[in-house]
DNA sequence: TCAAGATCGTTCGGAACCAAACTATCTCCG
DNA sequence: CGGAGATAGTTTGGTTCCGAACGATCTTGA
């Protein structure tokens, strides 16, 4: 494959082009790192698990958090989904317009608003879910195993430092 | 912040609803927390440091591969960015325009588009780049400086193991 | 009680995003 | 040669994405 550049190279040219400057080269290497996992693995399970539903990254992980909290105020959702309100209300849209999900009005505050699935966004979900698990074991499987839970915790760490 | 889970409350939410399925929860762990984590920084980056310059992430990721390899053909930053070759024929045409980057037809192959920055997109770069990698100090601030190569390398398992 | 301010979700305008179709160019081989 | 197929980048059509502006609703305090 002509014109592409493996891992090694790329960074190697990275610390070529870079030398001298007052760098942490060593938090570079870990932020582009993730930028790149997170990047490869969306588009691995976008193509392995996603598409043959129709179904987006965002859609998914809209479908999966009110799936896991039984229902969701919308900016838990957007929170947990990494999206801003705005995007999220469009995205509402678009998995309520196939019956996937509800709105539903607050009773107690009329400006919220809940998020429940419907029993076809059940059905969904619960076969979808297993296979989507699959592939995550499949991104996963070059790590030792022992080791899983420490990489999550680092990645905790990260996310815990960037919300500040 | 009522409505708002810590990352504990939603890991244990998780679990209890998904308790007696079949999954690997452990590789689960590490990609949830993955995602969160790119998408945390990446919003924090965009924030501090991008806003500023009125440049999209992508923006910024574009001129950064073209900025590190001086030049660079159009599908190497495609998979380096990660984003489709549509996608980049919009973004470049965006950054041309706003005088940040030049493309070239290939001489010796017509097919070919090379990119290359401009002055005004290397003095841009130049500034910017200590400033964007003060952030990802930051955001790996809460990590052990031993840790660092051993998580970037992690990262790159990852990335390796969704390639296929 | 009732206005001022806070908070929620939606709308709007414009950029990013992708798959598929398309044009242009190159390569291969008969 | 020269046409068939491969490869590169662009265009098209439709969704996602965000910040900012917006209405609706709630809360607060005099």
């Amino acid at each position: 494959m002509p014109g592409q550049h493996t891992l090694d190279e790329t960074e190697s040219q990275v610390a070529t082009r870079l030398a001298g400057m007052d760098l942490d080269f060593e938090a570079m290497a870990v932020t582009a790192n993730l930028f790149r996992a997170a990047n490869a693995a969306r588009n691995q399970m976008e193509r392995t698990v996603l598409a043959k539903s129709n179904l987006t990254w965002t859609g998914f992980v809209v479908l999966w958090v009110a799936w896991i909290w039984e229902s969701a105020e919308t900016r838990e959702i957007a929170s947990e989904a990494g999206v801003s309100k705005a995007t999220l209300s469009g995205v509402l849209t678009t998995l309520e317009s196939r019956g996937l999900l509800e709105r539903k009005r607050g009773e107690r505050d009329g400006r919220l608003v809940t998020v429940e699935l419907t029993a076809a966004g059940k059905t969904l979900m619960k076969g979808l879910f297993p296979e989507f698990n699959k592939a995550e074991r499949h991104v996963t499987r070059g790590l030792d195993s022992d080791q899983l839970p420490a990489i999550a915790e680092y990645l905790r760490q990260i996310t815990q430092a960037a919300r500040d």
